[in-house]
RNA sequence: CGCGGGAUGGAGCAGUCUGGUAGCUCGUCGGGCUCAUAACCCGAAGGUCGUAGGUUCGAAUCCUGCUCCCGCAA
């Protein structure tokens, strides 16, 4: 008979199950807990709400822990020491483990981290990718150590970004890559006895990606080129998504757009038969789909129309970069 | 009971405060101009104003219930 592996695993959104789901359908693994923040009050009217983490535990009947932070519930860190578990997996969970977690596994914890370590350390991996126009990332698997992400890697694979891809379509990909790759450094574990290889992180090309902050989306065209704010918006994309404010403090969403070579004086819109326009530092943007609050997204199109009947002039407030 | 905005011809909106024959920019169809056009000119069709009820001589407009959509916040 073979050995049965005892995992715990620590993740929280839905970019998560994926691979919660490798270690769940593993038929050498046995799941002995899933841990994950508490419901939250969500969504318009403010329902609570599980995390997809534990959604996915409670369909499939399996044992889940939910607190805000792991480290401080004694009791249940005293239970899991007594049950022998072999490793961690630790996948956007949204909480830092403490020493005694991460001395709890005889083989360790391994956090599952979307970026080409150690390029990104920190919560946005993805999104810094985009930002920076990278023509690639990818998935790495490092043993967990206590200064965040610093870890030996025992997996990397690499993974193209298209020149046009948004975040939510990279996180989509990622997520596959990422239960890919914990697959096949697990059954790797599996197969070779235990016999793990590990790479030390080259301290010398750390960068760090933190937490994006809400008011990042405001495009700001004067200091910003047609192409980064591009990156930006696919970033940003779907959230906190791009935005920026006309007339006197209205608030457009930007909801797609693309970079034009149009030279136009930056902060200026210019409404080119049914096309949008904004002008940049260099070059200038073209706003394919807008929305303002309250309403429904329109496209260009729809947008000028109603300026056009109402003889309203669109002009970009620029308080907001004063 | 988290806060707020919205529903008007096929599309996006104005009109609602101060009730009185429903308008704008487009699209569609027909005609004209043009070598030609997504451009320009002329004309036409198309709406019981989300839904149910109430107030009124009269309701898109005021009041009440309901449904759906969206922004903020998480």
């Amino acid at each position: 008979m073979t050995k049965k592996y005892k995992v715990v695993f620590f993740g929280t959104p839905d970019f998560s199950v994926s691979s919660l789901k490798v270690l769940a359908d593993h038929n050498s693994i046995e799941m002995v807990n899933i841990i994950s923040m508490p419901d939250r009050p969500a969504g318009r009217g403010k329902k609570l709400q599980s995390p997809a983490v534990i959604s996915f535990a409670k369909e499939n009947q399996l044992p889940f822990f939910q607190t805000s932070n792991i480290n401080k519930e004694v009791e249940f860190l005293d239970s899991l020491e007594a049950q022998d578990i072999d490793f961690f997996v630790v996948i956007a969970f949204a909480q830092f483990l403490g020493k005694r977690l991460l001395n709890i596994p005889r083989l360790g914890a391994f956090n599952i981290h979307t970026s080409l370590l150690p390029k990104y350390r920190g919560a946005a991996p993805i999104q810094y990718a985009l930002l920076n126009g990278d023509e690639y990332t990818g998935v790495s698997i490092q043993k967990m150590v206590k200064k965040m992400d610093a870890g030996d890697i025992v997996y990397e694979h690499k993974v193209p970004i298209d020149s046009d891809e948004t975040c939510d379509l990279l996180f989509k990909k990622l997520e596959k890559e990422a239960a890919h790759g914990l697959e096949t450094f697990i059954n790797n574990l599996i197969s070779s006895n235990e016999e793990i290889s590990y790479k030390k992180q080259d301290e010398e090309n750390v960068s760090f990606a933190p937490t994006i902050d809400k008011k990042d989306g405001l495009i700001d065209p004067f200091h910003f080129s047609s192409d980064q704010i591009y990156n930006r918006f696919r970033a940003y994309y779907p959230w906190p998504g791009t935005f920026l404010f006309i007339n006197e403090n209205t608030r457009l969403k930007i909801k797609k757009l693309i970079p034009s070579d149009k030279e136009i004086a930056p902060g200026t819109f210019l409404i080119d038969s049914s096309n949008l326009y904004l002008g940049t530092k260099s070059g200038s943007i073209q706003l394919l789909e807008v929305q303002l609050d309250g309403k429904k997204a329109v496209s260009d199109k729809d947008f000028i129309n109603t300026l056009k009947s109402k003889q309203s002039d669109l002009i970009l407030d620029r308080s907001p970069y004063a």
